[in-house]
RNA sequence: GAGCCGUUAGCUCAGUUGGCAGAGCACCGGACUUUUAAUCCGGGUGUCCUGGGUUCGAAUCCCAGACGGCUCACCA
């Protein structure tokens, strides 16, 4: 980006600000403008210089990094510059640097980035220090930081200015290093199992693979509307059918639904296909590739979620959904079967119990409410209802039960699995049944697709699916109670300028 | 979408019954060559979220709005 010298200040300018900028014009009179400098060539991180002491004694060393706070001691100055990998402490002495350049660290602020050479050596108090012979300033903080001690605690400002709240708060920075080990982790099991990793459309005519609302954009050369894609599921199961035995994606989807501590409009899903593999092969993949993960990312496969401690050791615990819902209410098998029977339960039991409601969203409620927050256990749910299963292969012996589970933990749901349907015609039949439940006026039920059904009549071996939100998974591992802490920048409200309403509109009607 | 709560200095937060706007850190000036939440002396830097209203007087009470958090509803 380009941009001359004379940028205006900022409207919210104060006197912190305008003394960094004053300091920066000193500077610039001096021809020592920090932004013209491109580049500085580091010998060390910190981490390195602490971890290596011993050899490095002695040593000149090149650090480079932000300033996060001075304590000056008249003629000597100690500094703690943090980069990457950690802090390292400096130490600035009149007689080391000469008093014209010992002065100017008057004009340097904690956040300012800079670099610094000098020997490695250990202060009275033990601490591993570079004792600066040379420093540089490499760009310069027009803005304080956060305060040091107690960081950045207003949840709005570490959401809308990330970048301030990885400055001020280690757990942030540790939460989204687990996050990017975790996927480093799941990408190197399914390798190692032989998936290959692709990229499918995000842009869409049909949205499909999952039951939710999609965001709809448009494309002004085809001059078509294209939805957002709210799961990868039926690209990934065309590939199948490509001879792409197993693949997978982890990707963005986007659903058009709330936002909450467990939903972010968009969010990171991994779904995994593998061929002539069922439902009970993927409980024992996710089993394997999470309990790994937490061990490689964490060191250990349980971790404590809310206060609740979670073991991720395989095997988890199985449970069908029937008996899952039946074992935590007086309900029976049948009363879910029936929709004025569940409508019944339903009102009994407090929970929404409108005529209006399909059967599926009732019993789902029922669920939802009596046995999820009780799945703290790594655990599978089984055999859904085939009909809020559109995509899944049923039981022979039990066509209204899905060969389909759920793996919650920590009381959340984690993602969705199943035998895939791969008979066309049964594909066609159950996208029929949801395209009435959307007549019927279900915005969320499932779509017809001709594009998919023309592949799967090309035939797809047996083939077992899973849905994994990764997001959801990353909270388990970091102990987060808001998906908004696990996403770097969770969908928020633009910040408005509050254009006054126009008060007391006297002699105009609204 | 509904209910409840919140918004005060750059940051973290106090602010009593409606009566001059407060503290710590940061910052500015001064002292200090081994500190590490450095210390010591001096200095308060503000659209009390916004707009109305009540009142002699509003950060405080009332109304409306903005943004955020939590809970519920819908979803993963």
């Amino acid at each position: 980006m380009g941009g001359g010298s004379t940028g205006r200040p900022p409207a919210d300018e104060n006197e912190l600000i305008r003394n960094r900028r004053g300091k920066l014009a000193r500077l610039r009179e001096r021809g020592e403008d920090p932004f013209s400098i491109t580049g500085y060539s580091r010998t060390h991180l910190a981490a390195e210089v602490r971890d290596s002491f011993g050899t490095l004694e002695g040593a000149t060393v090149r650090v480079a990094g932000r300033l996060m706070a001075r304590r000056r001691h008249g003629k000597a100055t100690f500094a703690d510059l943090r980069d990457g990998s950690g802090t390292i402490q400096l130490l600035f002495r009149v007689d080391q640097l000469g008093e014209e350049r010992y002065r100017g660290l008057d004009d340097l602020d904690d956040g300012d980035i800079v670099g610094a050479e000098g020997e490695v050596m250990k202060t009275r108090a033990g601490e591993i220090t570079v004792a600066a012979a040379g420093l540089s300033l490499l760009a310069k903080a027009l803005r304080p930081l956060p305060e040091k001690w107690h960081g950045l605690r207003d949840v709005e400002l570490r959401y809308r200015r990330r970048y301030l709240d990885l400055i001020a708060n280690e757990e942030t920075r540790r939460a989204f290093e687990v996050r990017s080990r975790l996927i480093a982790s799941i990408r190197r099991f399914l390798d190692e199992r032989g998936f290959l990793e692709v990229e499918t459309p995000m842009m869409q005519s049909v949205a499909g693979g999952a039951l939710a609302r999609p965001f709809v954009t448009h494309h002004n050369a085809l001059d078509i509307d294209l939805h957002l894609r709210i799961a990868t599921e039926l690209h990934l199961k065309r590939l199948v059918v490509g001879g792409m035995e197993r693949v997978y994606e982890i990707g963005r989807v986007f659903r058009n639904e709330g936002v909450s501590t467990q939903h972010n409009p968009e969010y990171t899903l991994l779904e995994a296909y593998q061929a002539y593999a069922d439902y009970r092969d993927i409980m024992e993949l996710t089993e394997s590739m999470v309990a790994r993960a937490a061990e490689e990312v964490l060191g250990t496969p349980k971790v404590t979620y809310q206060g609740q401690e979670v073991d991720f050791t395989p095997p988890w615990h199985r449970v069908a959904w029937t008996e899952a819902v039946t074992a935590r209410t007086d309900l029976t098998p049948e009363e879910l079967q029936s929709k004025e029977a569940a409508r019944q339960a339903c009102e009994r039991l407090g929970l929404p119990a409108d005529p209006e409601l399909h059967l599926s969203t009732m019993v789902d409620n029922i669920f939802e409410r009596f046995v999820q927050p009780t799945l703290i256990a790594p655990a599978f749910v089984t055999d859904y209802p085939t009909p809020v299963s559109p995509l899944a292969k049923a039981h022979g012996d039990r066509p209204e039960l899905a060969q389909r589970f759920e793996p919650f933990a920590g009381g959340m749901e984690l993602g969705n699995a199943f035998s895939e349907l791969n008979d066309p015609d049964e594909q066609r039949r159950r996208f029929e049944e949801q395209a009435r439940s959307r007549a019927a006026g279900d915005e969320e039920a499932h779509p017809m697709d001709d594009d998919f059904l023309l592949a799967l009549e090309y035939a797809m071996p047996p083939t077992g699916g899973l849905g994994i939100g990764i997001d959801r998974l990353v909270m388990l591992l970091t102990d987060s109670a808001s998906i908004r802490d696990v996403i770097l920048f969770p969908q928020m409200r633009p910040e408005s300028k509050q254009p006054t309403p126009p008060a007391d509109q006297t002699g105009s009607e609204a």
